[in-house]
DNA sequence: ATAAAACCTAAACATAAGTTTAGGTCAAGC
DNA sequence: GCTTGACCTAAACTTATGTTTAGGTTTTAT
């Protein structure tokens, strides 16, 4: 058995976050002793899965359904496994983005290593694609999809 | 020259966003006639950089620092450097914490697939980890960090 | 010349995801 | 038994990032 603090610990979350979770019906089955929430294993569980989803992107009361849904039993079991290749796919999508959005960057980083090395960035604003460095060139092209 | 309408065809930005970005800082130097804002190709560049700040997770009003850095000139291209290495970092490690999360959600994948097949998860609560198939093994290892 | 479409500002509104506050209850150690 | 620390609720507040609204001006096409 944990309390609030000990689960807020474990999963670097304020204590009124998990208050807020729970508020928001992220957290049906919480016991309580006086009043006071006691979580067991399987909650940990549960903690697990809403940070995942949350790192996926997914919004509070998406992940409220999911619950809901465990909740339900094997009736929904489909619906539950429908929602993570859904998510997988839109995770592999955001990978993808934040790769493209770096090969942006790296360019910005030769570019500025470059301007710092001359002490201005005059040469550069003008510097032709072809006259970059062959690997910034491929950075500069896919970042400006060309 | 392109209108506000055209930059935010281009962009997929609506026109308010761009009237919003301009208000907080971020164009500083648009030309206007008769009140009218007027775009140029330096200007694309500034929002295909803003584009890529604000996919890689950066604020607004970071953005805006970053911009008055650019009109400074040459004397900030060394905060301008160390901002691009700084955030190069942040993107790496978005895309590693992505790649962990998509763990959780292929063993997630393989649970409900298997679950979805019997009918039931009933049998799977309680699988012991060495009974997944191996490339399941290391998704559930990876993503519950053991 | 006039109507429609595209532009303008200022200010109010919206939304998600919490955080803070005020006022209380419960439990552990001295 | 009493104090201190950890817990509780309800409700107000915060922040970031826009969007919407109301009322007006400019440009474009006929």
């Amino acid at each position: 058995m944990y309390t609030i603090g000990q689960i807020a610990e474990k999963f670097d979350l304020s204590i009124s976050t998990i208050r807020y979770y729970d508020k928001e019906g992220l957290l049906p089955n919480i016991k309580r002793k006086n009043g006071i929430r006691q979580f067991d294993d399987q909650d940990l569980e549960v903690f697990l899965v809403i940070e995942c989803l949350k790192k996926s992107g997914m919004q509070i009361k998406e992940i409220k359904q999911f619950l809901l849904w465990v909740d339900e039993g094997n009736s929904t079991l489909n619906k539950r496994l429908e929602m993570f290749k859904n998510q997988k796919q839109k995770v592999l999508n955001q990978i993808k983005e934040l790769e493209s959005t770096l090969n942006l960057i790296n360019y910005k980083c030769w570019y500025y290593g470059e301007a710092v090395k001359q002490g201005t960035d005059e040469n550069l604003k003008t510097l032709p694609v072809l006259s970059m460095p062959k690997e910034i060139q491929n950075y500069y092209k896919k970042a400006h999809k060309i």
